[in-house]
DNA sequence: GCCGTTTTCGGCCCGACTGTTTTCAGTCG
């Protein structure tokens, strides 16, 4: 059992508890060892093994117990008795909005509903309107969100499709005559990989009058509920979003309250109070009553005495503890990228030339293009044979000339590690290039001992100087390669290969868990875009994101590296 | 059920909005 496998257990626990109408912090304790080793860098039977269990933050004597029990025979008697009880499936009810464990538990007990499409008939025949408290909006309310994600194949969309969505919603938030600023806060600011909705921050003194212009914007399909401070509307493709209003003198705790994440606002109201200050997206109270407003983010931390803590940080993974010893991480941003290492060209499977992609690469401040196209074997993108792959040479020195000093063009190449663990070229070939990513792309179904033994030899190979997107993932399409990721990165740090951040929204791959295991484990890392066209470039934004989740220090990105420090690395790998 | 430079027991964030309530429960973030 991996450690989502094990985190999946106690959530649903949670919500069997709380369906069960047991008390509230016992349920929450629940919930807290689920995202605690969620966002466990290391594998929790490595720790199991160890007897280290109790140091996972949120796991105490009785979830170690629960964990012990799960690694060791694969069940558990608590859970089993839990279901015994409350049926499992009552866990679907929780996925329709406006239904939550307590009314699940009266449909259960007064209408005997265990199952969702019981629980839609039910409605269908006015039934659920019959219980106390609830009545024919209720019905109504619950049966369309039903129908709502039936429609839905999947709750939440990726990181750019997300990106797109919220920015064209922002400009026309921002162009409304009275709002004085408006920022995107939620999942999507902290850089999450996956976004389930979408969180806006609006500036402005008339707050009643923007809501109602807010409701009658065009992207606006639907208005879920509205007041004073907030309104929840339904944009595009079912994408639920949140705005929130308030004056400009608390648009920095409305916005440190918007972008979350919970739990990390749960933490830092905990300090507020135990400094005797209240915290909530007004601001601060003090235990007199009077207020502290703040204008901007820095005076919300400023006012605990922390730093400001950037909001991929914001995950109650220590970052508050961190903050106030002075330790947080230098996070790389975008600005600080020099070249980039691993990008395609119409030599491939790239859409356009080596021009063209070096022009988009100068447009984008970078100093430095390895151009990277796939090797031989890889015969859907048009892999280079080692013919090919010279003469290609020829045009990367032609283009670099064209462009003169400007920008440094570098010959690479994006080397399939084969079946049986052999490169596509051979070492004289690779001695050529002046970068060497290596990637599985072919016979990614093998067992777990070829797979690493295939990575191993690539990590082994003084030529290669990347990994590749390492778990081989395309998110909510393929599951990762079944590899042992904690091998890989410790033959990787031994070997001092680099390892890629791969930028593009469908991979992020190494992913944010797994890139912070590399830096804890002294690895190298790079954030690439891949790119297979001009426009890729600005995916970057993307890699950063899971970069700075991983709490990545910039300086262990090599592709921040200035271009003569770049090529000394790469000289000293061989 | 977890946790501790206030505690090994007694705490465990704060508020908006809806619908069905004559004062609030439930859900959500």
């Amino acid at each position: 059992m991996d450690n989502s496998e094990v985190a999946r257990v106690f959530d649903r626990i949670a919500d069997l508890l709380q369906i069960r109408d047991e008390p509230i912090y016992r349920v929450l304790a629940y919930r807290r060892a689920a995202e605690s080793l969620r966002s466990l860098t290391q594998p929790v039977d490595q720790l199991w093994q160890e007897g280290n269990l109790e140091e996972i933050p949120a796991v105490g004597k009785a979830i170690s117990e629960k964990i012990n029990e799960l690694l060791t025979t694969g069940r558990l008697q608590f859970y089993d008795r839990l279901t015994s009880e409350v049926p499992e499936t009552l866990l679907d009810l929780l996925k329709v909005p406006d239904v939550g464990p307590k009314r699940i538990a009266r449909f259960w007990k007064e209408l005997g509903i265990t199952t969702l499409e019981e629980l839609e008939q039910a409605g269908r025949r006015g039934q659920l309107q019959t219980l106390s408290g609830m009545g024919e909006q209720t019905e109504k309310r619950i049966l369309q969100n039903i129908e709502s994600i039936k429609a839905q194949q999947s709750d939440r969309v990726s990181i750019d499709t997300a990106w797109n969505l919220a920015s064209t919603f922002l400009k026309q938030l921002e162009e409304l005559p009275g709002v004085v600023d408006a920022q995107i806060a939620g999942s999507l600011r902290r850089g999450r990989e996956t976004i389930g909705d979408l969180d806006f921050v609006v500036a402005s003194t008339e707050t009643l009058h923007i809501i109602q212009k807010i409701m009658e914007l065009p992207d606006v399909q639907k208005v879920i509920s509205h007041g004073d401070t907030k309104v929840s509307i339904e944009l595009k493709q079912g994408m639920r979003a949140q705005v929130w209003l308030h004056s400009p003198e608390r648009f920095g705790s409305a916005l440190q309250y918007a972008t979350g994440s919970q739990s990390h606002n749960v933490k830092l109201r905990e300090l507020a109070l135990s400094q005797g200050l209240s915290l909530s997206e007004y601001g601060f109270k003090r235990e007199d009553g009077t207020e502290i407003l703040c204008p901007d983010e820095l005076s919300v931390y400023g006012a605990l005495g922390l730093p400001w803590i950037a909001p991929e940080l914001r995950e109650d993974r220590g970052e508050i503890q961190a903050a106030s010893r002075g330790a947080l991480p230098a996070l790389v941003e975008e600005g600080d990228f020099k070249g980039e290492v691993h990008a395609h060209t119409d030599w491939s499977d790239g859409s356009s030339s080596i021009l063209e992609m070096s022009e988009a690469a100068m447009e984008m401040g970078l100093t430095y293009l390895v151009i990277s196209d796939h090797s031989a074997s890889l015969g859907v993108a048009n892999g280079l044979s080692v013919e090919r792959l010279r003469s290609q040479r020829e045009e990367i020195r032609a283009v670099q000339k064209k462009l003169g000093k400007r920008i440094r063009l570098l010959q690479g190449t994006e080397v399939e590690i084969l079946a049986d663990g052999r490169l596509d070229y051979a070492d004289s070939i690779l001695a050529e290039l002046d970068f060497v990513v290596a990637s599985v792309h072919l016979s990614m179904r093998q067992s777990k001992e070829k797979i690493m033994a295939r990575y191993i030899s690539a990590v082994q190979n003084p030529h290669v100087d990347l990994i590749g997107h390492p778990s081989g993932r395309l998110i909510g399409r393929r599951d990762p390669i079944d590899l042992d990721m904690e091998v890989l990165l410790k033959e990787a740090s031994n070997s001092g290969i680099a390892l890629e951040i791969n930028a593009h929204p469908d991979r992020l791959d190494l992913n944010e868990n797994n890139a912070k295991r590399a830096i804890e484990l002294g690895c190298k890392l790079v954030v690439t875009t891949d790119a297979h066209s001009p426009d890729n470039f600005q995916l970057r934004r993307f890699g950063i994101g899971i970069s700075r989740r991983a709490w990545v220090p910039a300086e262990s990105i090599i592709n921040t590296w200035p271009v003569d420090r770049f090529l000394k690395w790469v000289k000293s790998r061989t």
